[in-house]
DNA sequence: TTGACATGATACCATATGGTATCTAATAAA
DNA sequence: TTTATTAGATACCATATGGTATCATGTCAA
């Protein structure tokens, strides 16, 4: 079973969500992330422990800097969990999906 | 712009998840939803609030009930949002999608 | 070796969050 | 008209959360 949960509180937060956006750009040193946003190193360092917890980033040490990095894989979960409702969507993509999952061809 | 934060926000609880699974198979009054958790109905009528403020659930009111019905299509750019990583997947949509809307037949 | 630098760890604080218990109001039914 | 039912409002509580300040540690460079 996946778990989502991790995942899913890590995207609550407006600050994780933009360090996700910055990270899909290029890796990133936490110091040249805390220099993104107006707050302490110590709490975006926090934030960063929590994206790591939902699996949404993975970090390497490079000497004595870590070098966060995106890992979207992680996102799929949820971006299925979300597109379960796709089926109450009125412009959805569902259909489309169907379609060509059974080799036909969309008109 | 779209308020995404209350609708995160909203997401992050599993409680909350799953009022929106429930609410996707019929429209529930606030004691139907609170009879299917082992919580008492007033920690489920906050969670429906928090629902209702992430504008994921609309409510209507029939006598002395509050009936209350899945607004999936708020779900929509939450979708969005994360669908703007797919492109870091590896078995991703957005190459079908793109080539969908410039009108051309996939392969 | 010594100092500067990047990071991690910890303690602390105010507020948000998820839950309970309890009370009030409106409506349906006897 | 009573009485039971459905819901909303409020007070309260323990814990989680997002932030700061501070200190310890490892690594690079002079």
């Amino acid at each position: 079973m996946t778990a989502l949960q991790p995942a899913f509180r890590a995207l609550a937060d407006p600050t994780r969500r933009d360090i996700l956006r910055l990270l899909s750009t290029s890796d990133m040193t936490v110091g040249q992330v805390a220099g993104k946003f107006q707050m302490t190193r110590a709490a975006v360092k926090k934030h960063l422990v929590v994206l790591e917890e939902g699996d949404l980033i993975a970090t390497r040490r490079s000497g004595r800097e870590t070098i966060n990095s995106l890992n979207a894989q992680a996102l799929r979960p949820v971006f299925d969990w979300i597109g379960y409702f796709d089926r109450f969507w009125d412009d959805r993509l569902s259909d489309l999906k169907s379609t060509l999952e059974n080799g036909e061809t969309p008109e």
